[in-house]
DNA sequence: GCAATTACACGCGTTTTCGCATGTCCGCGT
DNA sequence: ACGCGGACATGCGAAAACGCGTGTAATTGC
């Protein structure tokens, strides 16, 4: 009746994966490691944590028991590993910083390259995506975010705000200004199904003309000439073939802000990227506004 | 800077065990085990968790920041422990009991007797101690206190009430009966220095021979003649060569409670033991009190 | 209806981990 | 001063854990 934490963590990773492997991925370990742990669960325990269903592992009550408890564990480990990081005081080893892809590609390339050179022994990790990885579950150290307000339990500095504004290719920028009463077709996000508010009057006419949940295909199809596009400034000036028209005038958009949790935001580090990430953005800021 | 949990709790175990040693013996393994899996942990935070000075591993802050987050951890392994152990509906395996020594040996005998008789596949270990066992740790399943209430976070029953009262050999006892203004000897608890309160006006001298921190030693004392001892009534009665002298009248004294996490006092084999302890001690109950 | 995929069990050879024996350093008491 | 015991380091052989390859059953896709 004695459970090893190792084997704890192990059934918890298999309630989570659903299957051997996935597990195993989780745990960077071979799938059979993971079934021999959880053998040896079981028969520690002598109690049957899951049933071996012909489409894999299916947790017993017990199993999710286990499982609960080590989620706990888990989150204790976190702060552990938070705790520790935020005692850090050396420029050397990983950090990992998370920022939307696309401010990334068209604004933040060179700060990040130049935290490169100025701090070679720290080894930089960066997540570029939209997703908003879990700073508590330590995926990412740093966070650069476009909302509204930090979070809860997270730190945060606002490092500018910035606007939206709608761009199409030139030649449908020049076909909407030539016959204001023409159509306007509008490429949007899937889960904003309408004309953005406040569009300049002179325009009546809008219509719909896809949906994408994704930025990158907004752009895509707007540089493609397929309709007028809502982006937030910096995006669409970066954008090749693409310019602002007056069809929707500046708007406010949520700010970017520089996160982290509040454990590791005094970490070296951390702070070192911060320090040389603030002013590079101060230095950006008419990029954002109108 | 990954961790191993398993590694963590070695941690913690060095820090509470102050030696390689100590803490192999804590977590059942080889004190090179430990050693090593020290330095592997340090290697992997690449932070040093213990200084070794000449006189054993002394931990650094960042080893008790560990030590303390895999207690926590450890915490919540009891939780699970005591959640699975009360989901238990078997009659079988390991079921730890603790009791007063005395109280064994004088009283319970007979029930653990029947206990094991009755259910042989449960292996009963019973630790007889009169220290506090903590139930939270899982350091015994149910426990027989002697208190005035069944404690925080446990589960308790009243098994009876009892009294204290005055016993001696019979020798002194006539002898204070002959002449009771004759000064008493008194053989007391080392931390209650002071004659037992609501003693006979009929003996009016006093004095206390002798302290002594264990009831054991107390008794042995008052069966070698050289006193008179204050003791539960079952104690002095059970006792060879005591007598009960009305020095002291029965007193009241703190009520014997059978006492069980409440995760597990639901357990097949805790309620088992509990079904034939409580009409047990129902029919000993004369003996505790006059 | 058959190939491809998913999910797992099993056996074998390798790597890692562990326990034991030995050696060193140091403080302590005689 | 010298022996003794506690606390740790080190090296070696044994044991345990692990990864890989193969085999099987059920499901999916064409």
């Amino acid at each position: 009746m004695k459970l090893s934490w190792d084997d704890m963590r192990t059934v918890m990773c298999l309630v989570r994966g659903e299957s051997l492997a996935g597990a195993a991925a989780e745990l960077g370990l071979n799938y059979t490691t993971v079934a021999r742990r959880i053998a040896r669960a079981e028969a520690s325990l002598g109690v049957a944590l899951f049933d071996r269903l012909t489409d894999g592992y299916q947790p017993t009550e017990a199993g999710v028991l286990v499982a609960n408890h080590a989620a706990k564990m888990e989150a204790q480990t976190d702060t552990l590993m938070r705790a520790l990081q935020g005692r850090d005081a050396t420029l050397r080893g990983p950090l990992t910083i998370t920022a939307p892809q696309l401010l990334i590609a068209h604004v933040l390339t060179p700060v990040i390259d130049q935290f490169c050179m100025a701090y070679p022994d720290v080894d930089l990790h960066v997540r570029a995506t939209n997703d908003l990885l879990d700073l508590n579950r330590r995926e990412a150290d740093l966070a650069i975010r476009i909302s509204r307000d930090p979070g809860d339990s997270l730190k945060g500095l606002r490092l500018t705000a910035q606007q939206s504004a709608s761009f199409a290719t030139p030649a449908l920028a020049r076909a909407i200004a030539d016959d204001p009463t023409r159509s306007v077709d509008w490429i949007v996000y899937a889960d904003y199904m309408a004309v953005p508010k406040n569009v300049d009057p002179s325009y009546p006419n809008h219509r719909i003309r896809m949906t994408f949940d994704d930025m990158v295909a907004i752009r895509a199809a707007a540089q493609a000439g397929l309709g007028v596009a809502r982006m937030p400034l910096f995006l669409g000036r970066a954008s090749d073939g693409l310019v602002q028209v007056p069809i929707l005038p500046p708007q406010p958009y949520p700010d970017i802000w520089v996160v982290a949790h509040r454990d590791v935001w005094a970490a070296a580090k951390v702070m070192a990227f911060r320090e040389m990430l603030v002013p590079f953005m101060r230095g950006q800021r008419a990029q954002f506004i109108a």
